[in-house]
DNA sequence: CGGTCCATTGACATCTTTCAAGGCTTGTGG
DNA sequence: CCACAAGCCTTGAAAGATGTCAATGGACCG
C-alpha cells in the first residue's frame, strides 16, 4: 500500500489536540515528515508503533539512522543536518508532538521535560553506538540476529508456540538500518528460517521457538539482555 | 610507547583537584579507563586532546564507538553495556571528571550541568548517527575522506603551506572507528597522498593543500560544513 | 642502539553487492 | 467473490570490494 504523499512529502495523518501536552499524530505505514524545517524546540514522543529516522544517500540509496519505538524521544538536534532527513512511519504509529518551551507551563513541567529529553538522547545514543558496533564488527548474519533478538526482547512475549514478536520493519527498512542490501538480508532471513531459528507465519510476525537460541545467535546477546533489563523488561523462555 | 597498565587497566595519569568543578585528569596516549564500574552520576568533560570510547569485540577486534574532542561530554549512560568498554586516550588529553549531583551545589549549578549533559548527549548522538550513515552508505574511501575532512574542520587552520591539522588518531584507531581494517585504511591513505589530496609531514600531522578539495572528496562535505558552522567554526580556504 | 609498536604493501580468499527474473501478498475495483 | 495491479520478497550467478595473512620498513623510547 502506497500512501499518497502531498507537497513536500509531509505526513498528513490524522491528529488531535492532546491538550497542554501537545498534538497527537496518527500515521500509517509509509507516511513521512521532513525534519529540515522542524523547530529545535519541537519534541516528538513515540507513543505507539514504530518509526525510522532516515535519509537518502546518493543514488537510490537510503540509510536508517535510528529506529524509534514507543517511549523514544526525537528532536531535530539529535540527528545530523543531512539533506532530506525525515521521520517515517514503519508501521502504524502514534506520535505526540510537543513544543519544549510551551510544555507544562509551570516550573515542574519544564524541568521534567528537560530531563526526559536528556534521558531520551542518552538512550538513543546508547542504541546508536550499539548498532554501530554491531554493523562494524559483526558479520551480516550476526548483525541481523542482533536486530531480531532486540525486537524480540522489546516487542515479544511467550506464547504456546514459542516467543512471538512483531517485526514492524520491512525487509528494506531492516536492510537500510543494518547497512546491508535487501537481497542479502532476504537470503539471511531464509537461512534463519531454514535452520528453524525463527518461523514467520506472516511477513510482519515472527516466532522464535527458542528465544535463548535466538539471543545466543548474536555475540551481543548478553548486552541485549542487559539493555532489556534496564528498560524493565525480562525475557522468560 | 606502551603505557604500563596496572590492575584492571585503569588509567593512572596525573590528576589535580580542580576545586568544586571536579578532578582534572591528564592522560598520555594509550592510557585507558574501564567504564564498567563508573558511577552513573560521573561525567567526563574533555578539555584537551582526543579520546576514544572503545570496546573489544570477538577475537582481536576492537570497535571505536565514539571519538571525543575538546568540549565533549561523556557519561556511562551514553554507551551500551558492552563488556570491557573503556575510554582511551588517543593523544595526550586533559579530562575533567565531575560528579553530577555534587557539581555546583547551588541551584543554578545543577541546572547548568543538567543542560550541559543533555546538549552533550545530543551532540554525540548527532555525530554517532552521522558516522553510522557514512560507514553504512559510503565507500570506504569516501568514509575516510569524511573523517579527514571532519578532523580538518575541527582541528585545522590555514597556514602558508595549506590547511594544516593534527591527526590525533592512529591508523588503527581510525580503522576501528570507520569499521575498516588497518591494512585497507593504510592503502587508502596512500592513495590520498599519491593524488596530493593531503600531505603528511609526520604521522600525526596532515596538510591539505586545498581544503575545499578534501571536503569535496566526501558526499557529506556540506553536512560537515554545517556541523562546523554550528560549532562556531568556519573553514577559510 | 636495540626492542616494540606502528605503518605499508602484495597476493589471495571471502563476503557482500549487483543485476535480473519470477513468485507471493495485499489492496482495489468490477 | 474474483481478477488485476503494484509492491514486496525471494533466489541465482557473476562481479567487485574489502578482509586476511605475511613480510618488510620505519619511528620512537628506553
Amino acid at each position: 500500500m502506497m500512501v499518497p504523499i502531498v507537497g513536500s512529502s509531509e505526513a498528513e495523518g490524522s491528529q488531535d489536540d492532546a491538550g497542554e501536552a501537545g498534538v497527537r499524530l496518527r500515521w500509517r505505514r509509509g507516511q513521512s515528515l521532513l525534519l529540515r524545517d522542524i523547530d529545535d524546540d519541537t519534541v516528538f514522543l513515540v507513543e505507539g508503533g514504530c518509526l525510522t529516522c532516515d535519509a537518502p544517500v546518493a543514488a537510490g540509496r537510503r540509510h536508517v539512522l535510528l529506529v524509534l519505538f514507543p517511549g523514544d524521544v526525537l528532536c531535530r538536534r539529535f540527528v545530523p543536518p543531512l539533506p532530506d532527513l525525515q521521520m517515517t512511519s514503519a508501521a502504524s504509529s502514534v506520535v505526540l508532538r510537543v513544543r519544549r518551551r510551551e510544555s507544562g507551563g509551570g516550573k515542574s513541567g519544564v524541568q521534567s521535560h528537560v530531563l526526559d529529553v536528556a534521558a531520551g538522547a542518552a538512550q538513543l545514543l546508547t542504541r546508536s553506538c550499539f548498532y554501530a558496533t554491531a554493523r562494524g564488527r559483526l558479520s551480516a548474519e550476526e548483525c541481523l540476529a542482533t536486530l531480531l533478538a532486540d525486537m524480540a526482547l522489546r516487542l515479544g512475549r511467550t506464547t504456546p508456540g514459542g516467543y512471538a514478536f512483531d517485526v514492524p520493519l520491512s525487509r528494506r527498512d531492516m536492510a537500510d538500518y543494518l547497512a546491508l542490501n535487501p537481497d542479502s538480508l532476504s537470503r539471511m532471513m531464509s537461512r534463519f528460517k531454514q535452520s528453524h531459528l525463527i518461523v514467520m507465519p506472516t511477513r510482519t510476525r515472527a516466532i522464535a521457538r527458542d528465544i535463548d537460541a535466538l539471543i545466543a545467535a548474536t555475540p551481543f546477546g548478553e548486552t541485549l539482555r542487559d539493555l532489556a533489563a534496564a528498560r524493565g523488561q525480562v525475557a522468560q523462555a
